[in-house]
DNA sequence: ATATAATTGAGATTTATTCTCAATTATTCT
DNA sequence: AGAATAATTGAGAATAAATCTCAATTATAT
């Protein structure tokens, strides 16, 4: 939620990759804490083009594949040639309404115990998962 | 499970949107139907290219893209460059494991029940989901 | 059989993403 | 602080999966 405490963990991460930190990289991370809610790539690519120190496209890829690796945002692949980016707060499952493209995140505490005892039923260690409801929202379905 | 029935489905597919039922299109689902377990398009474009009759790039995608309308096949996303494609049986959901790429398919009714119990919490009307769980499997684990 | 409409193959095209490499910039070492 | 070293950047080329184009071929309906 806070701002810098996700950039300096950022930095953090860089440090601890011998990576440097660099004006565009910290640019293009402000851009997406500045996204509401869920954001696509071209997004911020079109953002820091038009931004008073412009920043490639090349470079955009880059540093968002960065902040990633840094566990700071991750993507939704909401159809086979669309995928949105969220920042990262505590696991949770979407919703994505077919209609409106909305996507409502949710956690639910019984959902991970089944999930987890189902993997144990394998004799499977999970390490992640996604889950994706795709249906009608509320307005949508009126 | 039956091949024969499954290309039966297919051609009714074919006839109930007008379009034709030709030899390429059939080659190409008796090819899937011969698959063991998961594939990727790319095993079946290989195939097709060194058939008898042999079947270009184009016509498998087309044709792979009319056996999934159709309802007989289906893909799941493993990576973000990876599909791969499955007969389609009855709904079930995935165990991949991230080491040998195995992928164990499950089915869980009570957590369908519990789906459908979040998603009316939610006034969501759910149409279809996806759930992938990633991890080891039992043999990449030891 | 013929006419009409659909399909095919081959290669061009598209789109998202990654790569290349010379120029620039950050960091490290005195 | 300044030089040396290593990393990063921008611009455009390259890549890869999938789709499109269009003339030639084939299936279907009459």
């Amino acid at each position: 939620m806070d701002a810098e405490l996700i950039k300096n963990r950022f930095k953090d991460f860089l440090r601890s990759k011998g990576k440097n930190i660099t004006p565009e990289r910290m640019d293009i991370l402000s851009e997406v804490l500045n996204q509401k809610g869920h954001f696509k790539i071209e997004d911020i690519i079109l953002k820091m083009s038009e931004a008073k120190n412009p920043i490639s496209r090349a470079t955009v890829y880059r540093s968002i594949k960065k902040i990633e690796e840094a566990g700071l945002i991750k993507y939704i692949r909401i159809s086979n040639d669309e995928k949105v980016y969220e920042i990262q707060t505590e696991h949770h499952d979407h919703m994505i309404c077919e209609k409106c493209g909305n996507i409502i995140e949710f956690h639910n505490e019984e959902l991970e115990i089944l999930q987890n005892a189902i993997c144990r039923s394998f004799a499977f260690t999970p390490h992640h998962h996604t889950m994706k409801i795709f249906g009608l929202c509320e307005k949508c379905k009126k």
